[in-house]
DNA sequence: GTGGATGCAAACTCTTTGCACCTTG
DNA sequence: CAAGGTGCAAAGAGTTTGCATCCAC
C-alpha cells in the first residue's frame, strides 16, 4: 500500500534526527535537509499515514500547535504480525520548557486522579502537562523565560 | 476606557447565562439572544479586554479550541488586593466531556508534580485535564458520544 | 461632537484537500 | 503502465486586524 518514496523516509528520519516531540513546520526542516523539495502538504500527509500506521502518535498540547512523537510499540518487531487495533498505552505526559519552547516527554505518571471529578463523573482518562525550564534553559541563565531559540 | 456598550454586557452575561466554560461561539450565541447584531469580533474583543481587565481567563484544553470562565477573584472590591499567596491566582483544572463536549471545572489538585520531571528541570506550573462522561451523559447510556447539548 | 466600539471583510496560523503531474513497483 | 504520492494552490477552522461607520459619553 505505502510506497517508499524519498519523502516519506525523510518524513521518518526526521524523528530520529531530532529524537524529540516535533511540530510539522519542524518536520518539515528536518525532511528538507535530506529531501529539499518536500512540501508542507506532504510532510501532513506522511504524518497522517504514520499516525495511522501507529508509528507515531499526536501530542497535543493546551495552546499549542500539535506535535508528534515516534510512538512507542513494545513488541512489533519480534515477529508478531498480528497487530491489534490499538496500542494499549501512549500514555504520556509532558513538559513543555517556557525557555526555548521544546516539549520533552516525561517517564512518570501521577496514577489515576478520579477522585478529582464530582460525583457521578466517569473518568476515563488524564493528561498531564508541566511548565518551566529545561535543564539546558535552568543552565543559561534561569530567567530567560519567553524567549524562543529561533 | 471601557464604554457601557450593550455588546459589552451581552457578552459578559452570557457567562452567568451559561455559568460555565464557553467558545467564543458559544459566547456569540448567548450574546446574541440579548443582541442580535453583535458580530463574531467584537465577542473575542469584549473577551480580549474581559481578559486584560483579570474578569475572565482563559481556558486552552489540548486539542480544543480556546474556551473562557469568569475569573475568581477572591476580593478584588474590598482593597485587600495584597493575599498571602493562597490563591493569588486561578489554578484550575478540567473535566472534558466526551459525550456533550463540555467542560466542567474541577475543585481539587493533585498538589505539586515536580518529581515528574527530569533531574535538573524547572517545575513552574502544571496542567491537568481529565476526559470521561459528565454525570448527564453517564445518566443518558453513557455511549451518547457526540451529540451536543443545543 | 469626539473618540472609543462595532460590523464587515480581509489577513493570519495551522491543517486539510482538489487537481494535474510525476514516481514507484 | 497504473496505482499511488507529490507539489502547489485553494479551502477550512479559529482568531486577529484594518477601516469606515456608529453611538456612548
Amino acid at each position: 500500500m505505502q510506497r517508499l518514496t524519498r519523502q516519506r523516509n525523510a518524513v521518518f528520519s526526521a524523528f530520529s534526527d531530532a529524537g524529540r516531540v516535533l511540530t510539522a513546520p519542524e518536520i518539515l526542516a528536518h525532511a528538507r535537509e535530506i529531501v529539499p523539495e518536500i512540501s508542507l502538504s506532504t510532510v501532513y500527509r506522511q504524518v497522517s499515514a504514520l499516525l495511522a500506521d501507529g508509528e507515531i502518535a499526536k501530542v497535543e498540547l493546551p495552546g499549542e500547535p500539535a506535535r508528534y512523537e515516534v510512538a512507542c510499540k513494545p513488541d512489533e518487531a519480534h515477529g508478531h504480525s498480528h497487530h491489534d487495533g490499538e496500542e494499549a498505552d501512549h500514555h504520556h505526559h509532558y513538559f513543555h520548557c517556557s525557555g526555548c519552547g521544546q516539549v520533552f516527554l516525561l517517564h512518570a505518571c501521577p496514577g489515576p486522579m478520579d477522585d478529582l471529578a464530582p460525583q457521578g463523573f466517569q473518568v476515563q482518562s488524564h493528561e498531564v502537562t508541566l511548565h518551566g525550564l529545561c535543564a539546558s534553559c535552568v543552565g543559561a541563565g534561569g530567567k530567560a523565560g519567553g524567549h524562543k531559540a529561533h
